[in-house]
RNA sequence: GCGGCCAUAGCUCAACUGGCAGAGCACAGGACUGUGACUCCUGGGGUUACCGGUUCAAGCCCGGUUGGUCGCCCCA
């Protein structure tokens, strides 16, 4: 025998869960649209040369190729030749953003900009196990992506989308972080690091703060593949803690850094932070914090990251921003764009840890039983009935003892078992078991739906 | 790619210093004569992950293999 067993790093879930699960992803889906934001799919595979636009060694590194049968003989018929080994044609990706440039650049006569798409769908990443981390997960994407320019107004849009689902999600409290990408890598280049590589590794390890503390990342800024000066990253890590501050806006206005682009950065913010309170998200729920860095250097301007208030332990579980220039390995189009993302699988996963996912009703309302054979087509009859009323129905497929099917109902998690035999039919009636109260009652068939339907919930 | 920890019944875990392999849950049957869940009783269930070593004796000690898990890197 084959142990039966899933993938590490793969969600799996019994139907009960999957019932919260799916719910889940309705209220992601209706508050996207509540917005006005239009779904679509892309495949679970493309080409690897799309997916490899973005190659930072760690995207490649986590990618899954996959490869046909044929293409595979191929290719070992080359190694064997001697010939170099390529990438197979083939690869999962990794996340739905570059599947969205791909799209948008492919598409971009047929669409209406600006472009506002939502998409959820699983990704595929080979990572290492960790709590909380998958290899296989769900990413919930919203975008906008404009032609050639994209106002800063949409950057308020999707934290308050976000505000607003997770506010119905309704699973506790969560905090929205939001920076600008400009304000560090202005505030890095006017302090003299020049490379975009080097601003890059100090972007991941401000990143690390609240995680590894000021120490560390004093030390990894000093460090080689950095290289900042004591002073520098003592005036840095000042800055640093003006995120947290009330008037930090305003702090951050007063500033003597002369950098352009910190500049820009902090007008930007600004009016960011004052739209997202034009558009009702509640204060509290938008926190600017100055460390946040993300680590993909496709972003160029804001940047969000959320957590959840009780559980910060688990990370981020939607993240997202700004990149002026989405698809400009698939299109001469300039295309920016600003998106978040919610990870739903692990959410979900840190909810179900804190057992704070709600029981979601059996979407089953009765069970028809049948125990004697000759009431077979009763039971049938009033199966249809219910079924034609508008109620879920489950009804029995052959006579059994009636506690076998209690039990099954009860065991499935339907609410109301539908009992009809010899006893009934003597009565004229039919019996209305409500196993969640453990109550009985005779009812006319003819008002069995209505019985089953007004019944007090709880 | 690197490091720590772990592996005993279907599941969660016990088993003293090396001395007969156990409990709860789950499952099956019964107490309950048209009625599930709750309660009580009974029962089936094991190559102690795998390979080797030490020992009179190994679930326990030693070496290896495989798998899992938690971190690092990176990230939802």
């Amino acid at each position: 025998m084959i142990q039966p067993r899933t993938v590490p790093g793969t969600l799996e879930l019994l139907p009960r869960e999957q019932l919260a699960f799916q719910k889940m992803i309705d209220t992601i889906r209706a508050g996207y649209e509540r917005f006005g934001f239009m779904p679509i799919e892309t495949p679970v595979f493309e080409l690897s040369e799309v997916l490899l636009t973005k190659s930072g060694g760690e995207t490649e590194k986590q990618l899954y190729f996959a490869q046909s049968t044929g293409a595979l003989e191929q290719v070992e018929a080359a190694r064997a030749r001697g010939e170099a080994a390529k990438n197979p044609e083939l690869a999962l990706r990794f996340d739905l953003t570059v599947p969205l440039a791909r799209y948008v650049a492919q598409y971009e006569n047929q669409l209406a900009f600006p472009f506002r798409r939502y998409q959820i769908q699983r990704v595929y990443r080979g990572e290492r196990n960790q709590k909380g981390r998958y290899r296989e997960f769900y990413q919930c994407d919203i975008d906008v992506v404009g032609k050639d320019t994209l106002p800063l107004m949409y950057d308020a849009e999707m934290p308050a989308v976000i505000s607003e689902v997770f506010r119905a999600l309704d699973f506790g409290p969560f905090t929205i972080r939001i920076n600008n990408r400009k304000l560090l890598n202005g505030l890095l280049r006017g302090g003299g690091i020049d490379s975009p590589e080097k601003r890059a590794a100090a972007l991941r390890e401000i990143d690390k703060l609240e995680k590894i503390g000021e120490a560390k990342v004093t030390e990894a800024l000093q460090g080689p593949e950095v290289g900042m000066s004591a002073a520098a990253v003592g005036r840095l890590l000042e800055f640093l803690k003006l995120g947290r501050a009330s008037d930090a806006v305003a702090q951050l206005e007063k500033l003597p850094e002369t950098d352009e682009l910190f500049r820009t950065g902090v007008t930007e913010l600004k009016s960011v932070l004052e739209a997202i309170a034009a558009l009702g998200v509640p204060s509290g729920t938008v926190e600017l914090d100055l460390s946040i860095a993300r680590g993909l250097d496709y972003y160029t301007g804001t940047i969000y990251e959320t957590v959840l208030n009780n559980f910060p332990g688990i990370g981020s579980v939607c993240s997202g921003g700004r990149y002026d220039d989405l698809a400009g390995h698939y299109t001469k189009s300039k295309l920016p764009g600003v998106g978040l993302s919610i990870g739903l699988t692990r959410l979900f996963f840190q909810l179900r840890e804190a057992q704070l996912l709600k029981p979601v009703d059996h979407p089953t309302a009765a069970y028809v039983t049948l125990t004697e054979p000759e009431l077979a087509a009763d039971a049938r009859a009033i199966a249809t009935e219910l079924r034609r009323s508008g109620l879920n129905v489950e009804l029995a497929a052959e006579p059994q003892k009636l506690p076998k099917q209690l039990k099954y109902a009860d065991r499935v998690g339907i609410r109301f078992a539908v009992i009809y035999t010899h006893h009934e039919r003597e009565r004229g009636c039919v019996a209305l078991k409500d196993l969640r109260a453990n109550t009985q009652r005779d009812v006319q068939r003819s008002e069995l739906a209505q019985a089953i339907r007004s019944a007090p919930t709880g």
